[in-house]
DNA sequence: CTGTTAGCGCATTCAA
DNA sequence: TTGAATGCGCTAACAG
């Protein structure tokens, strides 16, 4: 080994094998190892001289050093990591909220580990788990909450010991007692959502309903209902059909209810993706949207803005959710809080007036 | 302490506050920290008689013990981490290729760790740092290379330091010489996608092209303009309009070309988030799709399998291209691979037949 | 301000 | 088979 070099003009990957470790920094800097961790890291106060700092630095660099995160973690006893939980990355709607978790992570400085369920609670439980084996220093978990008392129960007591290891945690979607969650309007946006459909003139109403047990979708399905029963309008029970979250669950629903006596002239889907399913099932059916049938979702999805006609639905700020649910879980914990985000009809084409 | 509690009835949460450590486990268990390892790790062979092991697990299992991660990398040398580079995870594509890297992470027994550049490609040696850092096992790069070779010297640089280490990298994309890549086959893609197009009675045509540097962009673009060109069909150079890979440069590039002389029959778009954007311009301009204006685009993201008028596009298996890149990047390396898919055009009723 | 030292929690030698 | 001892790479007291 050379004196030490030429100073920094050239020299990248000099190692070349082999891991390097701070104390080696250390000996080619000629300084101590505390000194090194001290000068790269430059935690708390820097209390490094300068001309030793530099020489850290720039023997850092010539060595090509890469600081160690697990040991690190190990040797802080917390990690930077952040573990995100959803069902399904390729769902819009995911990949929205996990854009805004990713981001709001980065600028704190955390790196996100994402897990997906693929809808399936055991998973779920599982992925907490790993992520409490990684150290995370919290999990975020979105997406519709059970209502099956022994999932939660379970989901509950885990996520209760992963906090009591000091682990911290925030939910988007559906709140869970005792849980920071970030809560979109879902009541709120539906009802108005009703409303205005009725204002449309819309009194023959079908609603695709999500999956029973699904409490997002109730909620939305529910004050959906409640709000036309309100202006009068009765949505008759064999004209709310159940199905699952997805494009095709959507699209079964919508199928299911064309094949039952007449058909309603407006379609409520409790989300974006199945109401494209359901529009898919309408043209299929020979039907036109929205001359036939007029159909309207939640969540207004990104990719389908553009699309003609218009999908008449309710907004969310999914990206901003995402982004809010950080903080939530990281800053220090006053007790668990609920953070509301509004939800706002966007009426478009897919549900024209028919006075 | 009760002597060891009642067995296994109840006792969830037992620890309460605290880490609860290997060596506690030892401890409650009545063996040595070794052979508690042995016990929960399994690995190797199981070399732990079976009464003990059934002893050590239940004192786990009472203890809540959770084994941690950042110990186990740092004691073994490995980790069990998949790093994943996207541009943006609220792109359809990406998001369905990260679906696809993220199951077979999986099914591998991985746990990703997913970063965004939002296409920068400061931001991406930034991340590989992080990846390295923290001692992932793997690199999985998405997206879209750049034509700058300075960039490119810098990526392989770190690139080549993070293998020497002992890192693995799988691209997915677009191929750099010496790394293993899952590539789509762009070029054979775009040039059906012109033939077929050109069946159906199209000449007069535009392009929306992405990025110059973009080297997607570009491999599709060229083919199109080639083949169309063996046909006969010559693409004037001003309608050739580029913009960034994204809805927004979609629409602003189609605006573009509307503002030109004449309005071209039928308009490729590289991507199909730009044509998403491209159809809003033109309706905007009070066109019709495609009764004025056919359009045409390339991925065929799931989203817009259902809209009307359906995308005429080219279907890569971007789920199944994620799925590709993770034995690529984790199996033992026997040099760099190529592994090719097929791209097949998807005639849809954004371009009937117009003879 | 700098260097020495002691762990962090675990896998794995090496002996027994 | 099992246990005792060593070290992974780093931070954080603790002394100089």
């Amino acid at each position: 080994m050379a004196e030490q070099g030429a100073g920094r003009p050239a020299a990248p990957r000099a190692g070349g094998r082999g891991r390097v470790t701070l104390s080696q920094v250390a000996q080619e800097a000629g300084v101590s190892l505390a000194t090194a961790s001290r000068a790269i890291n430059g935690s708390s106060e820097r209390r490094v001289r300068e001309d030793l700092r530099e020489r850290v630095l720039d023997a850092a660099q010539r060595l090509d050093y890469s600081p160690d995160a697990n040991a690190q973690a190990m040797a802080r006893g917390r990690t930077d990591t952040v573990g995100l939980i959803v069902q399904d990355i390729a769902d819009p709607y995911f990949s929205a909220i996990a854009a805004g978790v990713i981001n709001a992570a980065d600028e704190a400085g955390c790196v996100v580990t994402l897990a997906t369920t693929h809808r399936d609670p055991v998973r779920e439980l599982e992925f907490i788990a790993t992520l409490q084996n990684q150290r995370a220093r919290a999990i975020i978990i979105a997406g519709g909450r059970v209502e099956d008392a022994a999932v939660n129960e379970r989901l509950r007591d885990v996520l209760a010991t992963y906090q009591d290891r000091g682990g911290r945690v925030a939910l988007v979607g559906q709140p869970l007692p005792g849980l920071s969650t970030v809560v979109p309007d879902n009541a709120h946006g539906s009802a108005d959502l009703a409303r205005a459909l009725h204002g449309l003139g819309y009194r023959d109403v079908g609603i695709l309903a999500g999956p029973d047990w699904h409490t997002t979708a109730r909620d939305r399905q529910a004050a959906f209902r409640d709000a036309l029963a309100e202006l009068g309008v009765e949505v008759p029970a064999d004209r709310v059909v159940p199905g699952d979250f997805t494009r095709d669950g959507g699209h079964a629903a919508m199928t299911t209810l064309l094949r039952g006596e007449g058909t309603p002239r407006l379609v409520f889907a409790v989300n974006d993706v199945m109401a494209v399913g359901a529009m898919s099932a309408v043209r299929e059916a020979g039907l036109d949207v929205p001359g036939d049938v007029a159909v309207a979702g939640f969540d207004d999805i990104t990719t389908l803005r553009d699309v003609a006609p218009g999908l008449t639905t309710v907004a969310l700020p999914m990206v901003e959710m995402g982004r809010l649910a950080v903080p939530l879980a990281l800053d220090p914990a006053d007790g668990p809080r609920e953070v509301p985000v509004g939800a706002s009809v966007v009426l478009r084409e897919s549900t024209p007036r028919i006075d």
